[in-house]
DNA sequence: ATTCTTGTGTCAATTCATTGACATTATTTT
DNA sequence: AAAATAATGTCAATGAATTGACACAAGAAT
């Protein structure tokens, strides 16, 4: 059944489902057509339909899709049932900003260790975690089974530390750094380049200004 | 000649094509042929000639690609050579981490402005610029020649802040809250939804560990 | 000056993603 | 109980994005 692989153009539509989903759930909504999803969310009923059905048939002919059974779905494919142990690597704001931000523990993502390379920051706390230096984290992937790596921390230094984690059996890196790291495969990166991002949006901004001066 | 739309496939792809031209030019490398970045950057020739020729040939046969001259070209694609002026509106951990970036005023993303509604936070000063109280928005957006504004509040005050914003006249929002702003056609939104990417992250990281236990 | 090499720009082919259409099945109404 | 309605799952058609192939131009070598 679960075979084919799932193309990543689906998997990235997935959270957004579930964001909806949670927030019809919260609202008391019991069922939902594909129809009525795809008018709240501004795609296609095709594209929802399609989607779900990669994963083989959440709803019913004549009823449509019951909200909680396709949330909880939905979360399990994306590995939300699951606990997983994260560690930030980088105490700077932008990983102080992550580590304080309590949603990501409600789903399952429980912070375990924070390092940083500067000494005025070890022994910090964050939500009671303390910032260890960066020579423990070899020892502490190994023995507190963390499966996930939260790099933010400047480029330079990413790429040994990405690969440090490599040699110690991290599974996956969220990396917040400009560059790309060069893992081993079977490792998984998801890379957040908010300059990237911000580029993006500078221009459409440019794009659209000049088109408004025609 | 700049008639047809580019796909927003391509935009996304010259963020980091700037990136890696960028260190190569700091390397002192003068020219790059589409088969050795294509290499440096794991994608195929084929895409990246296709994707600069987008904007009409920047190369030339036989030689290749000049890297200064295409970094700068790029940069003006992606509006980098003009100025915008910027404000943060939440100066939780997030917006802090991202107003104390130095890199996006290299970039020419200049910080006009703070807003959070927390009176604990206004007064305080990012990198010299004071946390103002939400009721300021709406003047200092008009006087300011404000283009961006970057809203890293919780979702339940972003729609209306967004409407506010939209009311005075931004231009693009770079959106960190988790929901979808419904802004007015021409505004600029680019979203950043943390939680989509962690989740992601999550589904590749089951995916790839069921695949192995087979 | 001529030949050879390199490597772009571009067209065509292929692959991938999205949309549309509809047969089929469950539910609701009469 | 039968007819009508609703809405999925899926197949086919379309559209978009990526890759491959190659003619041709610029530069290097002889």
């Amino acid at each position: 059944m679960e075979e084919k692989e799932i193309s990543q153009a689906v998997i990235g539509r997935l959270p957004r489902y579930f964001r909806y989903l949670g927030d019809l759930k919260d609202e008391g909504v019991e069922r939902i057509s594909s129809q009525e999803l795809s008018e709240l969310m501004k795609v296609t009923a095709s594209q929802i339909r399609q989607d779900f059905n990669n994963f083989g048939g959440f709803g019913q002919q004549g009823y449509g899709y019951n909200v909680e059974f396709l949330y909880k779905e939905i979360g399990k494919i994306l590995g939300l049932d699951k606990t997983h142990h994260l560690i930030i690597i980088g105490a700077g704001n932008l990983g102080q900003a992550l580590g304080n931000y309590m949603n990501f523990e409600k789903r399952g993502f429980l912070l375990k260790g924070m390092f940083d390379k500067s000494t005025e920051l070890q022994g910090k706390e964050i939500r009671g975690i303390p910032v260890q230096p960066m020579e423990n984290i070899e020892s502490f992937v190994r023995e507190n089974n963390i499966d996930i790596a939260v790099l933010t921390i400047p480029k330079t230094s990413a790429v040994e530390v990405a690969e440090v984690l490599a040699n110690n059996g991290i599974k996956a890196i969220w990396n917040f750094a400009h560059v790309d790291l060069n893992v081993p495969e079977g490792i998984q990166v998801e890379n957040v380049h908010l300059s990237d991002s911000l580029m993006k949006l500078s221009y459409n901004l440019e794009r659209y200004t000049k088109e408004q001066n025609k």
